[in-house]
DNA sequence: CCAAAAGTGTTTGATTTACACCCATGA
DNA sequence: TCATGGGTGTAAATCAAACACTTTTGG
């Protein structure tokens, strides 16, 4: 008789050139040998659960307090034991953070989110659902603060978005809508970056994730 | 050394006497004996978890075909067992169609959304999740067709959301905005109610669940 | 003809969209 | 002084909210 087996799955998310990635690694055992699959581990059941995906993102990445959130329990994980369950997680990293493992045989990576191949398991699946949710929750809610560095320009934040809806937003609307919206404030601080005039700086006024 | 221990939950929503209502259980077992709970049962593996809620649906209230939709993964389930997960849903039914089981000794009762005094586990949180779940899908989704019969009159449905948002709507407004959604349709049938004009009798367009 | 609930339209305010010019800086 | 990106305001359109009278029926 085949007995539990409960990983939890996490989505990783992080802008690299103002485009939303994946960090994916390698699968170097079997089930799914050698394909490309969303980073996860066993649960073991010592921690809560949100602690286990929480301590896989901070081995995977080094990123500490972000953003992350439950998004569903998969049953079927894995073909070969029904058994099986898959507790996934997404979260979203600020990339310039991250410190790959290099030493890895996972090779973890960044894929463009946009072009996801073939993965292990169900976790095409599992990325859809993930990008939606993000999706939804950007407009009411601070979650792009874990994407962003603790202060940045209008215009970042106005690209963390484009990247992840797709969408191209009015310069002059997005400020006013993110102004109304009462999630950022101005820090009062200026960035010069070249031969134009200095941007100033926002800072998101909560950074406690806002689950609903 | 203790093992998995992993239970559906379910938060039964019904619309009775123009309220939203839950269906608790009494419980009988330890732990957590005679406190009353939210229906569930043990996930053995033999089916995927979606069917193991329906069937405990199903077997609860004698509902099929109802809208059913995971709400989160809860470690901790059962402070006895570190290894607990509880796989929470929630369902909506048309209460008029239930048939609780009166023989059992759980004694399923249908109680006032609002007035749910202090569940066995962490059950009460799950209502809060589950509560603010179905508010939030309420305006842009059909999730209302499992709570209402086939056909039902406009007032019907509006105090069918009335019930669940505990806010009152204009009924003009209310109709312009449910027939511009393009969820529901008249099905050119009237019903008679005693002295007064008929009310003609709508049907949602699609009874397909949608998940985000 | 009266009581009861069903059905309907318009006006107002709020929100969202579209759109173009001036500002501060470095080279 | 010019090129670069940063910052701002207004008009039009759309959407949401407020609000009251007429219709159909049964008794």
């Amino acid at each position: 008789m085949q007995n539990y087996e409960i990983a939890t799955v996490i989505v990783i998310f992080g802008i690299i050139d103002k485009q939303l990635n994946i960090l994916l690694v390698n699968r170097s055992a079997e089930p799914e040998n050698n394909k490309w699959a969303l980073p996860g581990g066993l649960w073991l059941g010592e921690k809560n659960l949100q602690e286990t995906a929480t301590d896989k993102l901070l081995s995977e990445t080094g990123a500490k307090d972000v953003y992350l959130e439950q998004l569903f329990t998969l049953s079927g994980l894995n073909a070969s034991n029904p058994k099986g369950l898959a507790v996934c997680y997404f979260a979203l990293v600020n990339e310039k953070n991250v410190q790959l493992r290099k030493e890895d045989s996972w090779h973890p990576k960044w894929f463009n989110a946009n072009e996801i191949l073939d993965l292990a398991f169900q976790n095409n699946l599992v990325i859809e659902r993930a990008i939606n949710r993000i999706e939804s929750k950007l407009e009411y809610s601070n979650v792009a603060y874990s994407l962003l560095p603790n202060e940045f320009t209008m215009r970042e934040l106005q690209e963390t978005y484009e990247a992840i809806t797709g969408k191209n937003y009015d310069r002059r609307n997005f400020r006013k809508k993110m102004i109304s919206n009462n999630l950022i404030q101005e820090t009062g601080n200026l960035r010069k970056a070249g031969a134009h005039r200095p941007s100033s700086l926002y800072e998101f006024i909560s950074k406690v994730p806002t689950i609903y």
